[in-house]
DNA sequence: GACCGATCTCTACAAACGTAGAATTCCACG
DNA sequence: CGTGGAATTCTACGTTTGTAGAGATCGGTC
């Protein structure tokens, strides 16, 4: 996927081998960018393979049709998830900051931002980007959250500071509002951060949730 | 706009009235429905004409290009700036509360939750979108909640408020992902409350946004 | 009943779209 | 050096899109 890689054991008779030119990489960076940029139905092949450099037909040699090509565009970079986990391996009292730093760390980042930003956007506007959105924030992040917390109810724990990080992230990042957009990073945890303590590990109010 | 309402000192040389069928709201309710749905690009005249059951040429008679359709979808009911404005007329200490349970009541509202969901949606798909929705909630929305505010930085304090609402409704009514989506209304506003209260009147990290 | 403006429909066109297959270039291996 | 398979491009088809203008229909006013 990356660079050759070839098994030892496997006959290879010959011709070109996969992989190399990582034009394959560049068209992925570009769809992301595209249906982060103007939906799904907005980006293009010509669009996407334009901004690759490369011919639209090979687009869709690669990819297949523009849904195979949407899936491919929602496979977060694994890192996500690992930098996610580790953010939670630490003392109980921390966790809102270290949550709020690596989540918005991962915005910030150009790798991960685009691909995140690509998957908001195309869950608001793709049925099927909701769908895996949903899959992936239950099945995953929301169950790994809560298995780091010890606290009563930790899926709707994980879940409260998760929406406010979404939303303070929809400020910053996709709508660029002031003074939200141009604050520091370090001030905007330390704005968050005891709140998602408070939802993580503090009191909620009895009545809501019960079993 | 509505019915008849003809200026009586106007003279009215004859022909049709204007705005009796009730056709222009219809493509109205169409265009916000067809563009929360697929998005801009995704919203197509033919389609939108076809759900409000006209000529898709008549769309373009009375919003005339597309762009001029979809600012005419999201223009709010004013009705919501004015339910705003009532939730902040109450003791500072119950403004949390009552600003959760009025945001999160026109979400519920299926006529103001349809606009909202389309100016949202649509925020993230087109860039006049988040344009609009930056200008509407910086200009209007953030600076009416900051003048009902004592407190100093009262901007950054309605802006986070509005941040853990924004996120919350992307959880509950736009992925609806459990246990927000399912949760009475009582639940998530008893959840919300303390963290708004604390945003709008409690104490802020001293070293964030300084003049 | 004749008139007139607003409402609404019919037909059309150039551009861009997703998709498809044939043709060409490139490169590691025998 | 020749060969074969992958990478890449060229060309093209059928459909849908936004936009446009001419014409038909409706319903108050005179």
């Amino acid at each position: 996927m990356t660079t050759g890689n070839a098994d030892e054991d496997d006959r290879r008779p010959g011709g070109r081998r996969p992989g190399q030119s990582g034009t394959k990489d560049a068209i992925l960076a570009a769809a992301r960018e595209q249906f982060a940029a103007k939906g799904y139905a907005g980006a293009t092949f010509r669009g996407i393979a334009a901004q690759a450099g490369v011919d639209p037909a090979l687009v869709r040699h690669f990819f297949g049709t523009k849904d195979q090509l949407f899936a491919a565009t929602l496979h977060l970079p694994p890192e996500v998830l690992h930098r996610l986990q580790q953010a939670f391996e630490c003392a109980p009292e921390d966790m809102g900051e270290r949550f709020a730093r690596t989540y918005l760390g991962l915005w910030e980042d150009p790798a991960t931002g685009a691909a995140l930003m690509a998957i908001m956007r195309t869950a608001l506007t793709n049925d099927q980007g909701a769908d895996l959105l949903r899959d992936f924030l239950q099945g995953r992040l929301v169950e790994q959250v809560a298995s780091s917390l010890g606290a009563d109810r930790p899926r709707l724990r994980a879940l409260l500071a998760a929406t406010q990080l979404v939303g303070a992230v929809m400020a910053r990042y996709v709508v660029r509002i002031e003074p939200m957009a141009s604050l520091a990073i370090d001030d905007v945890v330390a704005l968050l951060a005891p709140n998602l303590q408070h939802y993580l590990t503090g009191d909620l109010p009895d009545h809501a949730h019960r079993p």
